[in-house]
DNA sequence: TTGAAAGCGCTAACAA
DNA sequence: TTGTTAGCGCTTTCAA
């Protein structure tokens, strides 16, 4: 038995089925059967059996590394997430990962992982894979990476918070306002001594600031604020309110920068004794799912994540086909949800 | 004022700097500029530095997609979660992607949605981009999908399982031998009726079917068992308690498939006043970070996640170079974390 | 409706 | 050390 003859194929082929495989098998040409294939329509029904049959019995799989190169349409989508580990983002990305698979886009995952060199080196690699569009969680600030985005053209949609001069598209909220509204939220309660227990990064910094100065135009001029910087763990949340308490015994209402942090409030005030929300109120960021039913349940301010990355998909998806999109900034708001814990 | 002659480039191209711009502005060949950027020492130093110096006034960045399509090798490694929202697998994916990026890789994800069909259409997907390699979270069962991956010649890492038939490479720990550990554990603290809450997939049946076994052996026979379904949440597992102690309020011991659920079976536990551990145990799944700030602090299994991703990392980087792996199944272990809940 | 030719931007192979 | 040539596997363009 001698080896069936190698039908010419080049030393530097890799071996695997190719278009051209399939097309000789349906006796057509090549671009007979790409055509088959992405766009049925343009071929007479006869070919198109040819073709799907010849796919089946072969297991072709299009190359789509080689379709990217010659469509200049990649067909993949890149999102840049801080952290992927019990993140508040993940319900965006899951959405949008979600509504780009069904339109037949692929998603690539980066961790910029809140440092700016790393940030840097992901999105030169980023480019470099030549994605239909950029998913970014929060904003770009000016800077080498923002200069390299938009050098590249490649449409980008930021996220999760807003300013009036995005790199290309927008889908956030205002952080000040919800830094403003929480402060009245407590202050209508009654509460007179409020505290803040928060991450260090930007878009927490400036729901701090809104805080403080809502409070201080209110008569609340000392807010106590305990900083964890980037360990946003239940124990932080627990050593964060021991720091505020050891301050300022007599503080009765506290907001805090993620519901992870909130939860480790409530639960070293439960170990203290404090009775939530009579002697010490709580209010989270985020609003993960599990928090409504924790006893008590926890008051936090909503964001509809999902709704940012189906949108976010949306606007990538479009700009991909060259349609275009407007308006560019959307703001999709917030709300508190009002529960047992403030 | 009149346009820059269009350098003869032809009507196809996208107009971004290729490598052929920066090797004219070096006054080099393509291959060259290449070889510089690739393999620095296989060029003179004088050479480098005018290709580096082209690269930085261009600004520009390899189009990986055509690298990648003429050596074959594209640099991506896919990943498969079932989801991505506060699962326990994102620390191992995290891990994954840190070790993968380090190594100039760029990670690809993809959500099978705990479902089978999508899960296929996925592994389609993910062939098409022909990556360097791919990454499971859990086994492949024999089917479709398998044959396919098979078929492919992608190296494969499954993970978080054990299997003495896997597709390619296996890093893992047995779900039975949790299921009997736990069961031991529990009966040695003197505990008679035992409970279970889990979610509905497959290594929770092994874990669940593994622990009754044992408890049965013990003289333990009837073992409460309370299925979620899809339903991973806080409020199923307190709705799960509910039914198990209205089946038999005599029950002292529960065992969650999930860190969550048992933050579930534990909220409604002290809604009830009943007292943890004294009146009921709780043993949880995971040991996500927080379980053991919280009070009382969660009893669980903990996996080491973040080795399971740096391991497949580097198996998979060990093989997309040539090199091989040995021995290609690696149990990862567990450990039970006696803390406050039992 | 089908096909031939010519790339997409890069690198392997071979040669100098 | 550098360059020439010929692809990688697909799709665009143009022609029939």
């Amino acid at each position: 038995m001698t080896e069936p003859a190698p039908s010419k194929r080049s030393r530097r082929s890799s071996g695997a089925i190719t278009l051209r495989d399939v097309a000789m098998l349906a006796g057509v040409a090549p671009i007979t059967a790409s055509r088959a294939l992405n766009t049925p329509d343009q071929v007479s029904p006869e070919v198109l059996n040819k073709v799907l049959d010849a796919v089946q019995r072969t297991g072709y799989v299009p190359n789509r590394m080689a379709g990217g190169l010659a469509s200049a349409r990649s067909r993949l989508i890149a999102a840049v997430v801080p952290s992927t580990v019990a993140s508040v983002f993940m319900e965006t990305i899951e959405t949008l990962n979600d509504t780009l698979f069904d339109a037949g886009y692929q998603l690539m995952l980066g961790q910029s992982g809140y440092s700016a060199v790393r940030e840097e080196a992901l999105l030169e690699a980023i480019i470099g894979r030549r994605p239909d569009g950029i998913f970014l969680t929060g904003i770009l600030p000016p800077g080498k990476g923002r200069t390299r985005l938009l050098a590249s053209g490649i449409p980008v949609v930021e996220t999760w918070d807003l300013t009036p001069t995005p790199i290309d598209m927008l889908i956030g909220f205002s952080h000040s306002e919800i830094g403003r509204e929480v402060a009245r939220y407590l202050l209508n309660k009654g509460h007179q001594k409020l505290a803040l227990v928060r991450a260090e990064d930007e878009r927490a910094d400036r729901r701090a600031s809104a805080f403080k100065e809502t409070a201080a135009q209110h008569g609340c001029r000392t807010v106590i604020e305990a900083n964890v910087g980037a360990s946003r763990t239940l124990k932080s949340g627990r050593e964060a309110l021991s720091r505020i308490l050891a301050q300022a015994p007599d503080t009765d209402a506290v907001f805090c920068s993620s519901d992870l942090l909130a939860l480790g409030v409530m639960t070293e005030a439960k170990a203290r004794g404090l009775a939530i929300p009579e002697q010490l109120a709580v209010v989270g960021f985020g609003d993960v799912p599990f928090v409504a039913d924790m006893s008590p349940a926890l008051t936090s301010v909503r964001i509809n994540s999902a709704d940012i990355g189906q949108q976010a998909a949306q606007f990538l998806i479009a700009r991909a086909e060259g349609r275009e999109v407007t308006p560019r900034i959307v703001d999709v708001g917030f709300s508190i949800v009002a529960r047992d814990s403030a």
